[in-house]
DNA sequence: CGACCGTAGTGGTCCGACCAACCTGCTGGT
DNA sequence: ACCAGCAGGTTGGTCGGACCACTACGGTCG
């Protein structure tokens, strides 16, 4: 049964919920350009007041439009709109990895394995000497220690370098969603213990050479073997044991 | 020069801002399962007793979980923990789309292509002949019709059900992200102007073919050609014109 | 001239009240 | 015995105002 479309009104204040609706309005003003990146916005009460609501119901819009990344509120300086770039827009995507459990971390893998070979390989064919340099910094530095949070940290930094010189920070963004800190501890942990640490550190060496070489197909064989590794022992441990 | 430590206190959570710690704190509470999806949490009020902060910051957080697709909140039945799953945590990411300008969407466009032609031709392996017939369906409804909203809701669709034949949720809703309507939209206005929908339909009968077929390669390169020629339409418009 | 400090302005937190939607259970008729 | 319909209680949604914590600006003093 379809619903009675009653509403041709102009005004038509009546949908959903208020706090709802200033969020929609305040989108709404950024995506018409009302509001540009790094712009300062009215207080809290006066925007209340502009909207017609109480400053309650603007703070949670704000709040829900800081949680996008749309919005940053300063405290005792005021509220100012984002740069509205990939990082920002994308910072939430981290929660998906940190709150995904069983068969959903396998396919967050699977993205991570097509997005990190593909980005690797266009860092191969884009990658400056100065990125590289970056680069090698990382992979000398966790070839270099035994502490595993060390080991993590510059494995994080080895990619996220990969990515950036791959030249499209919207799948930068992505990708370090995908590789949240939290999400990472958690799969390594076990991952670890099994003595990859050595196939970690061959796989990471191809990846380099690879990108040395600028031979794009190469270093998304070695990207996608070594994210497939991880992958596959993921899959098996599903399979496994019950927990 | 170091703060005075002083407390040697036990509670003692002095960081961030009170909201801020309650998201975390409830964030922790799912993320050590002591929360299932699906399950109903105590009532603002007892929540922020517990917490020892005021209803208001309890409604931020709450609010700001939502945002993530965490929890949700149901008028006057109580707070529900989400099934968790990619669509529900993954439903922001539209925003990313709808806000971006210029240079940014290409990058989107340019993710869509990767994930998309690898979500093709994981689907032209895996789909079933019911999935097919609903492909189907879309197909001939997008090219039965003149009406430009009508073609836009049958693409999506097109584009959906390939996605979810894939089998991978998390991508499918990556995707989902990508190809917000209101992005669409904006893109496909001046596209479709330049008599783009006799190609959009003969490229989308090869992907069609593909998938009957069973043919992997031959339905990525279909989806890779599809969204790479809009991406290269757009390429030239930022180009070009000043706008 | 520069470091210091006070003050106005702004976001952050709290409280208490009331409104609106939902759910339960009782009521009353069939 | 069954079910429609109506209260009442529970719970999220909104409001207004008060106060706290931090920042930024400008004047003051050394």
């Amino acid at each position: 049964m379809d619903e009675i479309p009653a509403r041709n009104g102009e005004a038509a204040p009546q949908k959903g919920t208020v706090t709802q609706r200033a969020i929609e309005q305040i989108k709404a003003m950024i995506g018409e350009g009302r509001l540009e990146p790094g712009q300062r916005l009215p207080t809290e009460r006066d925007l209340a007041a502009r909207l017609g609501i109480s400053r309650s119901s603007m703070r949670e819009a704000i709040r829900a439009l800081t949680v996008m990344g749309v919005l940053e509120a300063r405290h005792g300086s005021g509220i100012y709109v984002t740069q509205l770039e990939a990082g920002d827009l994308l910072e939430t995507f981290g929660v998906v990895a940190d709150l995904s459990r069983g068969p959903r971390l396998v396919e967050l893998l699977e993205v991570r394995r097509i997005l990190e070979s593909t980005a690797t390989a266009l860092a191969a064919a884009r990658i400056t000497p100065d990125q590289l340099a970056e680069v090698e910094k990382h992979l000398t530095a966790m070839n270099a220690t035994d502490d595993p949070e060390e080991i993590l940290a510059h494995d994080l930094a080895f990619h996220r370098e990969i990515a950036a010189a791959a030249g499209n920070d919207t799948m930068a963004a992505i990708l370090e969603g995908l590789s949240s800190r939290t999400f990472r501890a958690r799969v390594w942990r076990g991952y670890q213990e099994e003595g990859a640490f050595a196939r970690t550190r061959r796989e990471h060496a191809a990846i380099h050479r690879a990108l040395v070489a600028h031979d794009p197909e190469a270093a998304r064989a070695a990207a996608a073997a070594h994210v497939g590794e991880v992958e596959q022992w993921l899959r098996a441990q599903l399979d496994a044991p019950p927990l």
